[in-house]
DNA sequence: ATTGGAATGTCAACAAGACTGACGTAAAAT
DNA sequence: ATTTTACGTCAGTCTTGTTGACATTCCAAT
């Protein structure tokens, strides 16, 4: 892994490659949720609204405190969002059958239908990305992401990418 | 899994890879954030003072209408982290020579200090990233940020690159 | 069988940080 | 002289996060 390119070694960490990349992450983030986020308007939701869809289409029948660690709020915090998903009937609550203290969610089709229009848009300008800069701009993207995850959250990441 | 090259480019473009992308993005801004948040905590200050300072610090004496381009909110928003920025003189105004509409920024001592612990806690976590992954994937990360960014954030980042 | 604790829901209060809209002031540009 | 620009500010709203307190349900251990 060391590489012998001496010159590009030397500058590799200067605090000015460095306060780059804290820029591209702030500037990229933004571009990251604009889509997303134009069409949620639309609906009066929010962000918020759209990683809990993520991630319950994600892991569907996950329960209440796993989708807590995902997203990494409150309970109260999560609790607003369900709320009002579950009216919208957009999620849907089934008790669990083993331990029925355990709520497990689950997107209808309708908020199946919204989730993929939110992924759409997203995934769009992430799909486009990934062409323009090929393959091997990707992998180094994923690594540097997976690099700067706290530790926890990485293990959670690795878990979503397995299962 | 499959190295094979033809297996890696045929898998791409799949929605997984996407799917991958996305939930990297989430969990590494949160780690991208985690340490300047918990030294901003004990300060009072949130992640708003620490964006404007940052660019404060990246391009002094910039004026205010230029600032909220960078960051993309209002000026009642920005005003506001402005206000207390002064007040607790981590930020000082210039009046133009030039225009004396124009407020030019920047930070005081005070200021460079704190902007500086800030940086130096969310560069080092980049940095062990970095060094974890090596120079090529932060090329293929930084390509692939800058590809993802709205076309006018990827010129005014690309103009505080060269400036 | 009772008890402890875990999982969940809910109410209330609060704060940061974003927004819109309206208005004011000073100074530059026309 | 008038308009436009740059900036500040007041007021109100929204989303999304926070703490704290309390109730319910129910598994599991004593």
């Amino acid at each position: 892994m060391q590489n012998d390119r001496t010159g590009e070694s030397l500058l590799f960490l200067t605090d000015e490659q460095l306060r780059q990349g804290i820029e591209a992450m702030f500037f990229a983030y933004r571009g990251f949720t604009a889509d997303p986020d134009r069409i949620l308007e639309k609906y009066n939701y929010g962000r918020a609204h759209h990683r809990a869809m993520h991630f319950i289409n994600r892991v569907p029948g996950t329960n209440v405190n796993n989708l807590l660690k995902i997203l990494g709020v409150t309970k109260q915090s999560l609790n607003r969002v369900l709320r009002t998903l579950i009216q919208d009937e957009l999620v849907t609550l089934k008790i669990g059958t083993k331990d029925r203290r355990e709520r497990h969610l689950y997107l209808t089709d309708k908020g199946k239908a919204l989730e993929k229009q939110l992924s759409t848009a997203q995934s769009h300008r992430m799909r486009e990305a990934y062409r323009r800069v090929g393959p091997d701009a990707v992998t180094g993207f994923k690594q540097v992401l997976e690099a700067m995850m706290d530790p926890k959250l990485q293990v959670t990441y690795k878990k979503l990418r397995s299962s």
